[in-house]
DNA sequence: ATCCGAATGGGTGCTGCCACCCATAAGTCC
DNA sequence: GGACTTATGGGTGGCAGCACCCATTCGGAT
């Protein structure tokens, strides 16, 4: 036998204390693995980062105040980051590719199996690019056997500009609005949105504010 | 000491599996409670009070193909319907009245606190008119307290077909596909949707999605 | 019997959204 | 240096969304 290894350091965020509950206890029975913090939402979860040293974070997409998704964005740019593990309820294709786009190790949903979380840390651990365990989309599949056998990614995402734009959109200010705000002509906000709809597949701004919501980058 | 009294048979229904660990493992703490059987949607949660005798039901409110919602309602016209309890994610005024509505006992979101459940769980079994532990919303006490002194609901603004356009609205639907859906004019449609912006004091279609997703009306 | 709210539908007109077309300046990549 | 991207801006046209006007039918409350 080898000396007692270091066991993995897992801080925990998710805005329920049920599924917190449920967590915690299928990952503190596993031998290598502890759950040294637990936050409520992504705030916490972000300064908890700053006073307790962790190997790896779970963090549940959609929580109150700052979001999972947006909590991984802000771990994301730490000196030494911890890897990121994106816990969801939503099996669907826009959570999915937010997770990958800021720099998550793995996607797991809430409906899997104690044992698929627990081997979704310890892949997340070993440096794999990506985990999804459990059923997912094909579409996803499809993205992810390109992104394993190192294809370039197809570039969907927005440009910061777009992104900005985007968020006004979703926040429901109209294009002259965006225009005042940005300080450039209505026509260019009416461009970006062109692009932000054709890129994103979307038809209208009703359907703008949903995904905007459903990424996270809005608060509803 | 009375001689051991019998136990709390309790159903649990959640289609997460973490979840259902963690409410598992507080319940099956305590001396008086005991989960006897669970499911992961509400049909099998309907299926399985045809098999064991059970005192509670504790109900997710959004399952998989049978909500828990839906179950209720189904639970509710059963000879000897047992005590429910519904379990939610979501502290919005929409699926709390819902469940007032069906007929539960009480409505508990899954922020809570280990013990808020088990409290939950007993005055629900006691008989109580409807229990509601943890931080509800301001306009939820309102109406609660309302409820408790007697007063008559002042109910939602909305009528039942202002509701049904409001979702189809709110899901990113043109006028003409609402028209088409609920084989109405396009005119009328028209009209429903602006009483809508003018009772809820909405300027556009964008503004009247985030609100749908803010109450709970659709899944973003 | 009457009145009111809810649901239905029509007309008219303004403005905003969206889809095409076009161009230019600045930066990056090969 | 040329290709490409990003951000900027313009024009034009069609259709949708929204506001304000109108009316009819039906059922329940007073």
């Amino acid at each position: 036998m080898t000396p007692t290894p270091a066991k993995i350091r897992i801080l925990l965020a998710d805005d329920h204390t049920l599924v917190r509950r449920g967590v915690r206890l299928i990952l503190d029975a596993e031998p290598d693995l502890e759950v040294v913090a637990e936050a409520a939402d992504g705030a916490e979860a972000v300064a908890a980062l700053r006073d307790v040293e962790v190997d790896l974070v779970i963090l549940d997409v959609a929580m109150p105040r700052m979001t999972g998704l947006q909590a991984a964005r802000i771990i994301a740019r730490m000196r030494t980051p911890p890897k990121m593990l994106m816990l969801s309820m939503h099996d669907n294709e826009q959570y999915f590719f937010e997770a990958l786009k800021v720099g998550a190790s793995g996607y797991v949903l809430k409906s899997v199996a104690d044992e698929d979380l627990v081997k979704a840390c310890r892949t997340a651990m070993s440096g794999q690019a990506f985990v999804y365990p459990g059923a997912m989309s094909a579409l996803v599949r499809d993205y992810l056997d390109r992104l394993n056998r190192g294809e370039s990614l197809p570039r969907t995402v927005l440009t910061e500009r777009e992104d900005e734009v985007l968020k006004l959109i979703a926040e429901g200010h109209s294009t002259r609005e965006i225009a005042r705000e940005l300080t450039i002509s209505y026509k260019t906000v009416e461009r970006h949105r062109e692009n932000i709809l054709a890129k994103l597949g979307l038809r209208d701004r009703t359907q703008v504010t949903r995904y905007a919501i459903r990424a996270g980058l809005i608060e509803p």
